[in-house]
RNA sequence: UGUCCCAUGGUGUAAUGGUAACACAGCAGAUUUUGGUUCUGUCGUUUCAAGUUCGAGUCUUGAUGGGACAACCA
């Protein structure tokens, strides 16, 4: 191995980057295997691409790889349901798996693998029921109490094991525990249970079960099967992490080793799939795609790139110490990605008249927009311009501050590559409702540009009323009100702190002509609005664009 | 009154006993046919105490604060 190369290099490497590297110049491994350990009871969250992008990008950059393991040792909460979703989203962000495994494929394995436990006498067959088990493992500051039924005979314990596994008992009759100690400090240590007896189909064995392995026997055994060298997981798993020793160093298998991160966090967002379950379940959002949930099937449908979220997960680095990410790094992730690929459009959200009273009532013209600022090769469009437009509610006021660079009687605009205009009066409805502009335009600064070169403060976006279609529009806001939604006031739960408002449809918005086409998940900048992106339940007669994000604003800032 | 993990600007993440740094956010300015982008400048950091050492963010001990652990979940 090279170490010169390593040590020259001033790049920063996190602490995981360090390990590998060691273990790799020390030749404790000759290459690193990894893997992303999925239960598939649930879509994959933010928190798992944030595992993901560790997982399959440190096997990529030291030259290993990553398996895709499915951890399905609880038949009664798995579906494949789960299975295909899950490996879609890893598609999505950009990752392929070197072996796709199931912890199922191991179930024989495991189960000599326990027989030899108990040849070994470090595993004995129980008879005490949940309530016993529960009450004689102690508490965290008081030991446990050893079962009577620990010290059975190796062969009464084969014997029923076997007996266990051919169906002669019922649910929770009987279980499988390593003989560890029952005094341990370490609560995983009090002979944890390996195996319990669950009479349900499993989605992949189907009935050829009814003993199944609990996580701590099946999960390290598993990476051991698979020659994992580094078993990369969460903090709350540390614990384990003695236990995982044990198994692997009692079987005299491959030793796995497991090293954890902490988990990731973000504001005003929940992150547990128990939670994000109830969320769909009890309908406080439309589904686990709604672009409100923080699943990776939510972000895709609400806009989001892979590309934009591995960056995110790049950025947000990797290390032991709690984390809580504020929501707008995503949102940075975003607009640095789709700021240089998305390209620009126009379109009004809430639409106002704008009557350009000295342009002729029958005239259209043509006018040249640039698709990208950012990337020439994008090239330019065509759109229409006639005395009628649509432009946003915002832009005009009648009594502006004076800092308002937009409409206001008496005071002149540039309408986005098309003229300079000046505006002149305005009308309302019976509530006081500004419902049409009017203003009269400099018929020689076609294209937007002053011959005589005076500074034009303020350019607003416009869409012709003459030659526009309608679209609906999602907005967003953050699903959560308050930044930690989890800690939840005394006697309320995390549900009381949902945003009732983290959805506003918006109907009758005004779009450009060009955007006629658009299909789900296309990509746009409404120009001095936001990103959006196509809902997958928009039609050709019936747009439907969510609102990814909107664009730094620091006009509302300063109001 | 247990065991284990963690503690660096507002938020994250580096610094491997030798000048505390980078990103984002904030603030100020420049540029701009998006109040976007880009560019420049700027603010601001080692939880506390003792110890080891010529020298400590880093090592030791203690304290404080935060987190994890008492599913036949993962």
């Amino acid at each position: 191995m090279e170490t010169n190369t390593v040590t020259t290099d001033r790049e920063q490497k996190n602490f995981l980057e360090q390990i590998i590297e060691n273990d790799l110049q020390s030749g404790k491994v000759s290459a690193i295997q990894t893997r992303f350990p999925p239960e598939p009871n649930g879509y994959l969250h933010i928190g798992h691409a944030k595992s993901i992008c560790i997982n399959f990008g440190l096997a990529k950059k030291y030259g290993g790889k990553t398996n895709l393991r499915f951890d399905d040792t609880n038949p009664v909460k798995e579906d494949t349901e789960y299975v295909d979703s899950i490996k879609e989203d890893i598609h999505w962000l950009g990752f392929d798996w070197a072996g796709e495994y199931y912890a199922s494929d191991y179930f024989e394995q495991l189960y000599s693998w326990a027989c030899e436990l108990i040849k070994k006498g470090l595993a004995y067959v129980d008879d005490q029921t949940l309530e016993q088990i529960r009450e004689n493992r102690g508490t965290v500051q008081t030991p446990g109490k050893n079962s009577p039924y620990r010290d059975r005979s190796i062969e009464d314990n084969l014997r029923l094991f076997k007996e266990m596994r051919e169906g002669k008992y019922k649910d929770g009759e009987k279980t499988l525990r390593a003989k560890i100690d029952m005094a341990h400090p370490n609560m995983n240590m009090r002979d944890p249970i390996m195996y319990r007896i669950i009479h349900a189909s499993h989605h992949r064995t189907g009935d050829k079960w009814c003993i199944y392995p609990m996580y701590d026997y099946a999960h390290g055994e598993s990476d051991s099967i698979e020659k994992v060298t580094h078993s990369i997981c969460t903090l709350e798993f540390d614990i384990h992490r003695p236990l995982y020793d044990w198994f692997i160093k009692s079987l005299e298998i491959y030793p796995s080793h497991q090293y954890e991160f902490a988990r990731l966090n973000i504001t005003n967002t929940v992150m547990s799939k128990r939670k994000l379950l109830q969320l769909v379940k009890e309908g406080y959002v439309a589904g686990w795609d709604d672009p409100r949930m923080p699943t990776i099937c939510g972000f895709r449908r609400r806009g989001y790139t892979p590309e934009s979220i591995r960056r995110f997960c790049e950025d947000i680095g990797v290390a032991k110490r709690d984390n809580l990410i504020d929501y707008s790094r995503l949102e940075n992730s975003l607009r640095d990605d789709l700021n240089k690929r998305a390209n620009r459009v126009m379109a009004v959200l809430h639409p106002i008249k704008l009557i350009i009273d000295n342009y002729p009532t029958n005239q259209t013209e043509e006018l040249e927009a640039v698709n990208n600022p950012e990337d020439e090769s994008k090239g330019k469009r065509k759109i229409t311009f006639s005395n009628t437009l649509y432009i946003e509610q915002d832009d005009f006021m009648e009594n502006a501050p004076k800092k308002y660079f937009r409409m206001t009687i008496g005071q002149e605009v540039r309408l986005r590559y098309a003229y300079i205009v000046k505006c002149t009066s305005c009308e309302k409805d019976e509530q006081g409702n500004v419902t049409t502009v009017h203003c009269e335009y400099d018929p020689l600064t076609r294209g937007g540009d002053t011959p005589d070169g005076r500074k034009i403060k303020g350019t607003i976006h416009w869409v012709d009323a003459n030659n526009c279609i309608d679209a609906k529009v999602n907005i967003f806001d953050r699903l959560f009100l308050t930044e930690k939604p989890d800690e939840a006031e005394e006697g309320k739960t995390f549900l009381d702190n949902l945003n009732p408002n983290s959805l506003t449809v918006l109907e009758g918005c005004k779009l450009e002509k060009s955007l006629k086409d658009a299909k789900p998940l296309d990509k746009f900048q409404f120009e001095r609005l936001g990103y959006f992106s196509v809902d997958y339940d928009s039609r050709e007669d019936n747009l439907i664009f969510n609102r990814t994000a909107t664009l730094k604003d620091s006009w509302t800032k300063q109001k």
